[in-house]
DNA sequence: CTCCGATGTTGTCGGCGCTCACATTGCGCG
DNA sequence: CGCGCAATGTGAGCGCCGACAACATCGGAG
């Protein structure tokens, strides 16, 4: 045990992990200054000097999921194979990593950060660079694609596997729609739909 | 002005009214059971009389929303034309429903009341008769296909067409990755990929 | 007409985000 | 080396919220 100090050292960072776990185990509602700063033994007020209100501590929290997203895509991509399969391993790398943590996903894709003008300037970066990644890996998957197609199936493959992720993890699947068909069952028929045929008049 | 009663007369439908206004308005988050007792001159304890708690008023708003939205689904299925028509029509009710009252659908969706066991029963109905609708839609669009084909196509479509609302309400297509597509020439490839191509060797 | 269940009210509790005035610390500059 | 100031943490408090309990009022069934 340490000697109790005035100052915490590095509480912005302790916020911002504490948040995620939090987020992560009851989602992004559950998360309250106050708990966190009891927490991290500092007073309720103490946040307020590292963050302007709730929102940006939650935003921060977002940024570091689209950092670490980001990673997923980056191994999924520089995987063995042929484009479209690791444009595919990206795509599974995104839904296990939204499986694994539901209320972080739901955070980055379901919450109106973005929304507002300006978004939140921490989240700017990492965001773009995920959806950069993405772009990539589509790009790389269908080499001969004119931009405006690909800017046409990057919004359809990510309507997909977003809406996809959703549903499943808010529990929209009633258990009769799906009933006989295993979950391992429906993947491939969604990776199919989101990635779509290569452009007219390709191998 | 009316003589001020003790007894609201229909509290329990006003206060449905007025929470989805106030969904309309600002989303499920800016419901307040105090607000809305205010609004309809009532203390701030009367909707309890009604309402088991917070989440029982906004499951019940989402009820509506699912009644609302198989209206939608009916009038487009009703329309003149042929199978595959008919299930756009549809879809692209859905999407307008969806953009003229985003807290509503946003509560519908992306809240997590289906998730828990048992969800609430007032949900179950409405629920069950959006989802059929739709069920018979894609029957109708593909009337050869097996049943096990509709289930794996049913669940690309929603998601696709779900993840393509969500994705555009929450503003997470930023512009420089749709700056020349407008949107009108977003939703025919988002339709096309939602309702994907017939069956294996068909007309 | 009477009584009882449905409905509405007032008072209260605990939790929350946020702000302000004040306390403590440690780093950079003379 | 030490001093002063900005960064950081504290404690008290405001207003809003959901929820509960005890009490008040109403109106229809008998």
């Amino acid at each position: 045990m340490q000697k109790p100090s005035y100052h915490h050292g590095d509480l912005k960072s302790a916020l911002i992990a504490a948040a995620l776990t939090a987020v992560d185990a009851g989602g992004a509602e559950s998360v309250s200054l106050r708990d966190l700063a009891e927490q991290l033994g500092v007073s309720r007020a103490a946040p307020y000097r590292h963050f302007e209100d709730r929102d940006a501590l939650l935003a921060a929290v977002a940024a570091k999921g689209f950092e670490d997203l980001s990673v997923v895509y980056e191994n999924a991509f520089a995987s063995e194979g042929e484009g479209r399969e690791r444009l595919r391993a990206g795509l599974i790398g995104y839904l296990a990593f939204a499986r694994a943590h539901p209320g972080l996903h739901a955070l980055m894709f379901e919450s109106d950060f973005l929304q507002r003008s300006p978004p939140p300037s921490i989240l700017i970066g990492p965001a773009d660079r995920a959806y950069r990644l993405l772009w990539e890996g589509l790009e790389g998957a269908f080499p001969r694609a004119s931009v405006s197609w690909i800017r046409a199936r990057a919004v359809t493959m990510m309507s997909t596997i977003v809406g996809y992720q959703l549903l499943d993890n808010v529990g929209r699947f009633r258990p009769h729609m799906i009933a006989p068909l295993v979950r391992a069952d429906l993947l491939d028929p969604v990776l199919d739909a989101a990635i779509g045929p290569p452009p007219e008049g390709s191998p």
